[in-house]
DNA sequence: TTTTGTCTACCTATCGATAGGTAGTTATAT
DNA sequence: ATATAACTACCTATCGATAGGTAGACAAAA
């Protein structure tokens, strides 16, 4: 399915918005104001707010891992470091958190499909990083759990690191893994 | 200043609701209906939201760092263990995210005395974590950066545990620090 | 002529917040 | 002891702003 200009738009602008404050955070006024059309044209592309939210997670969530490209592309070493400079860049370079870790965090109060994206973006996460452990020698089960405390460490450094205003702090949480 | 019986249960109230949902979750109506008040009687114990956001995350750390009590009080493993219960019961038992975490990965949109607030747990959990780190050896740089990453893989863990509805997985991200 | 994308013009529900009022309690002054 | 004053903790009623959402008109493109 090709999304049409003002789909990608709107998506882009929701994305910022949602990364900053999380679901409640974007609306429908908002996103028309800055990429100037009405309102109402908003609910063209997406019916309704749910809609656009599970849109939100999944194009981020498919955006995500194609940057990543296949696990077993390079080293496993080079592709942790390449996993964690995925967030680094997010939040440093990009001033913006994780959309599914702020989606995570108030999981439960989304609609039902924008948490089963949000909950299809940790499970992919964990599956991929799960794979580079087993490239290190892991058995599955402990690769996993290892790709969960790596994605948890990413995720809980960057709200330490935003919140504290010390950007230097996601580097010394995450420094174990690269 | 002792707060009224009134004011406690308006911040229990907000405080559930904000650990569900986060900043935008909580509303003085919600809050007036659960505890049977109207909604302008909220507004004569927190003049407005901003200052109910404020005394949320306050009350929330004092009473996080009281629980915890003196962290040189045991054997630093054992300050360590009931750091990470602390996170594990109210995720677990109370099924609640930590308010701090909720406040912090929003913190950019947060009205400033609610982010100073969120950044004071932040600071002063590190200094607490900080202090049992050096009682284990390590210097006091080294013993803060150490606290910041078992903190924000509490948080992460928090969240993914969560999303991906599975109680264990809080228990094997964990482990490491138990 | 149908589809696509936008518009105007609304709606209902809810948001945080304010004005003004009222019992009931407590403190002060006579 | 009583009258006055202030305070506490709520109330009703309402405000302007904003939320998500809908119906229907319209122009351009296929």
């Amino acid at each position: 399915m090709t999304q049409s200009e003002t789909a990608n738009r709107i998506l882009d602008s929701a994305e910022r918005m949602a990364r900053q404050g999380g679901y409640n955070s974007f609306s429908f006024r908002e996103i028309a104001t800055e990429i100037g059309i009405k309102s109402a044209s908003v609910h063209y592309h997406f019916a309704n707010k749910e809609v656009l939210g599970a849109a939100l997670a999944e194009r981020y969530t498919n955006r995500f891992l194609a940057v990543l490209g296949e696990p077993a592309a390079k080293g496993a070493d080079e592709m942790l470091r390449r996993y964690a400079a995925s967030y680094r860049k997010a939040l440093i370079e990009d001033g913006q958190m994780c959309l599914c870790g702020m989606f995570g965090a108030e999981i439960s109060d989304l609609p039902d499909s924008v948490a089963r994206q949000t909950r299809a973006f940790f499970v992919r996460n964990i599956q991929w990083l799960g794979q580079v452990f087993q490239a290190k020698g892991l058995e599955v089960e402990d690769a996993e759990t290892e790709a969960a405390c790596m994605i948890a460490a990413l995720e809980g450094a960057m709200i330490l690191s935003r919140s504290l205003q010390d950007d230097t702090l996601f580097d010394r949480i995450t420094a174990g893994y690269i």
